[in-house]
DNA sequence: TCAATCCGTATC
DNA sequence: ATACGGATTGAC
């Protein structure tokens, strides 16, 4: 009974005494009674457990040790979830061993609570969490969060699937379609082998029936597999490609977009053992894959595989540190090259795997590029209001007499906000080389990233002082065409509307970037417009990022040999579209190595980006223990999110500029400091 | 001299 | 978030 201690709150008058107090006076007790709880039955073997907390607080970011109750012996099994008292809140966290004896010289508390006894953190994937906190500067329980799916209890409690009939697995008929390339590594994954290739695909490669091959010659060596894809789209077309290959349920379908029960259910079916070979989007890059044999990363330089949420991992990066930890085999692949998958090869810690240039250049679509002068486009009125030179607008009514053309367009967010209105040349800052842009219809361009007005801009190229909103956007494209070819129908393909296929009829298809459409047959034509705007793009890796996305849509042409044509619409004098002309991926990768070598650009240095109010960017990074060689850049104005500072190192010391960043963040979050957010390598520095 | 309060630190 | 320990303050 409770009438002796609840006296003292009827003594008081009601009035006088503040909710707070009663509030506070409620919680002291019910923490004096947790105290004098008579002292748990512990498990009679390895009676304590090792826990992560689920706390994002980089100073508590190691296992604390708990009693673990007899109660609650057969449940807590390594990589099982619980529920856990600390400091004085109800947490959860991850069982990661099972102990005879704690180090901790005070009590220890027991367990509150076994959510269940699925062991959904692996040994390897608890180690991968930890290398990816550290080389991103961030938390195991950050990190946890992104590998280990929300638990669905329905889910977890249905039988598990039967297995079906054994997988097809034809070595042969894998050899045969890795062939092109070197059939040496296909077999060498059938074989238990552990290659690491930077894989070249050739132009209009069915790249999903080779990703399923490798997956097939792996599990022909009794061992799993991990493909990631950028979207779910590709996803899809990997999914019929395994199902073509191994047959049906052999492998298991992870995106993030599938909905909890289902993104559970194949979780588990991964985590049990049940599926070897997994397909997915970012999220799958921590799938709990038994005994694995081989990951894969198709078009590495998707920016999708960014990560958004802390510590922004990148999947190629999560990928090789668990190739690198596990043994595993590698597939880096893509049309284009990104310069780490270059770096990979040139610090021989991979393997190149092409086609020979023979085979290139007979699977590579004649590619074009042509300017639209001004010459031209007086001579032409038509083709200034669709933006399309002469040529380009011949190439697609030829391609049209053959199967469908492709018109790629850069999305509106890309582009610079204003250009020259007469050689196109897009209108950037003096002070900053940000793009310019007009705040309102009668006020002068200013900056969009420092804000410096610009009134008498002039044209840095030919002088002009005539500013124009360059005319973009795929549906206003696709509307241009169609006025231009009526007999043919028009599909657009972007942003929340992204088609597929289109089958082999004539038509014209107007798409983004990365929202092209797959062809039946591939396509007669592909046109690639505003090829200087996304050149302009004010980025790290614009050069890199245009290629690649002119390639990816370049190989959905058909071959040079069945009239596959490529226009790309821009200076023929271009560097990167030279490159796209020559179909020289590696090449290019090779030249823009070196220049982000001579830059001190990633991935030959190693950057850390500090965001945060600028007093606290300032104190954290006088805090910042640097290794040799660091450089700081900065601080710039950051939007809303206060400033930027860049912190750069050579890449050897990456690894200490990491630890700096973590013993950083420790002090600032134990001693309450408002957050600053670090990146570690960001793709992109705005 | 002791209790109430503040502040920094650990959280098993 | 909360709880604890040690230092600091204030009333007798």
């Amino acid at each position: 009974m409770t009438g002796t201690g609840d006296d003292e709150p009827q003594l008081e008058l009601p009035g006088l005494v503040r909710a707070r107090d009663t509030a506070r006076a409620v919680r002291k007790q019910a923490a004096a009674r947790s105290k004098q709880a008579k002292p748990v039955d512990p498990a009679p073997e390895l009676p304590v457990a090792r826990v992560l907390v689920d706390v994002p607080l980089a100073h508590l970011d190691k296992p604390f040790d708990y009693l673990v109750p007899r109660k609650l012996d057969a449940d807590v099994v390594p990589g099982s979830r619980v529920k856990v008292r600390f400091a004085g809140q109800d947490v959860d966290g991850f069982v990661v061993e099972r102990i005879a004896e704690s180090d901790h010289p005070g009590r220890l508390t027991p367990l509150r609570r076994a959510v269940s006894a699925e062991p959904v953190l692996s040994p390897e994937v608890a180690r991968l969490s930890e290398l990816v906190a550290a080389r991103y500067a961030g938390t195991r329980s950050d990190v946890l969060r992104l590998a280990v799916p929300p638990r669905h209890a329905t889910v977890e409690k249905q039988p598990t699937a039967p297995t079906p009939d054994s997988p097809r697995l034809d070595i042969e008929a894998a050899a045969h379609a890795w062939q092109p390339y070197d059939d040496a590594t296909v077999r060498a994954f059938a074989t238990g082998g552990s290659p690491r290739v930077v894989w070249s695909a050739l132009p209009a490669a069915d790249w999903p029936a080779l990703l399923a091959h490798a997956a097939a010659a792996t599990l022909a060596s009794g061992r799993g597999s991990l493909l990631c894809v950028p979207d779910h789209r590709d996803v899809t077309r990997v999914d019929e490609a395994l199902t073509a290959v191994l047959g049906a349920g052999h492998h298991v379908l992870l995106t993030a977009d599938a909905g909890p029960a289902a993104r559970y259910r194949a979780f588990l079916a991964v985590s049990r053992g049940e599926a070897r070979v997994v397909v997915g989007t970012r999220a799958a890059a921590f799938a709990p894959v038994h005994d694995l044999g081989l990951v894969a990363i198709w078009d590495d330089g998707d920016d999708l595989y960014a990560e958004p949420r802390a510590p922004y991992p990148h999947t190629r990066e999560v990928l090789l540190t668990r190739a690198h930890e596990q043994s595993c085999a590698v597939l880096v692949g893509g049309f284009a090259r990104t310069v780490e998958a270059e770096y990979l090869v040139r610090t021989g810690w991979a393997a190149e795997l092409s086609a020979p240039r023979t085979t290139v250049r007979a699977a590579a679509p004649q590619v074009a590029v042509t300017g639209a002068t001004d010459q031209e486009l007086a001579r032409d009125p038509r083709a200034r209001s669709a933006r399309l030179p002469r040529s380009a607008f011949e190439a697609i009514r030829a391609g049209l007499e053959h199967g469908p053309v492709l018109i790629q367009t850069p999305r509106q967010g890309y582009l610079p906000s204003l250009a020259c209105d007469r050689c196109r040349t897009p209108a950037t800052c003096r002070a900053c080389r940000g793009p310019l842009h007009l705040p309102k219809p009668s006020e002068p361009p200013e900056c969009r990233w420092c804000g410096t007005p610009e009134p008498q801009w002039a044209c840095g190229e030919c002088g002009n002082r005539g500013l124009r909103a360059p005319v973009v956007g795929e549906r206003r494209t696709a509307e241009e065409i169609g006025r231009a070819f009526p007999a043919v129908p028009v599909h657009s393909s972007s942003g929340e509307r992204v088609l597929a296929r289109v089958d082999a009829k004539p038509a014209v298809v107007v798409a983004t970037p990365g929202a092209e459409p797959v062809a039946d047959g591939g396509y007669a034509c592909v046109v690639l417009l505003d090829t200087w705007l996304m050149l302009a793009r004010p980025d790290l890796r614009t050069a890199e990022e245009s290629l690649r996305r002119w390639l990816d849509a370049a190989a959905l042409a058909r071959p040079g040999g069945r009239g596959g044509r490529v226009v790309a619409v821009g200076d023929p004098a271009d560097q990167t579209l030279q490159a796209l002309v020559r179909w020289d991926p590696s090449g290019f990768a090779q030249r823009e190595m070196a220049e982000r070598q001579s830059a001190h650009l990633p991935p030959a240095s190693r950057l850390a980006t500090l965001v945060g109010a600028e007093a606290d960017v300032q104190s954290a990074a006088a805090a910042l223990e640097l290794p040799d060689g660091a450089e700081l850049l900065g601080p710039v104005p950051a939007g809303d999110d206060g400033v930027r500072l860049v912190v750069r190192v050579p890449r050897a010391s990456g690894g200490a500029l990491s630890r700096a960043l973590v013993e950083m963040q420790g002090v600032r979050d134990a001693k309450k400091l408002p957050a600053v957010r670090v990146q570690v390598d960001p793709v992109a520095l705005d």
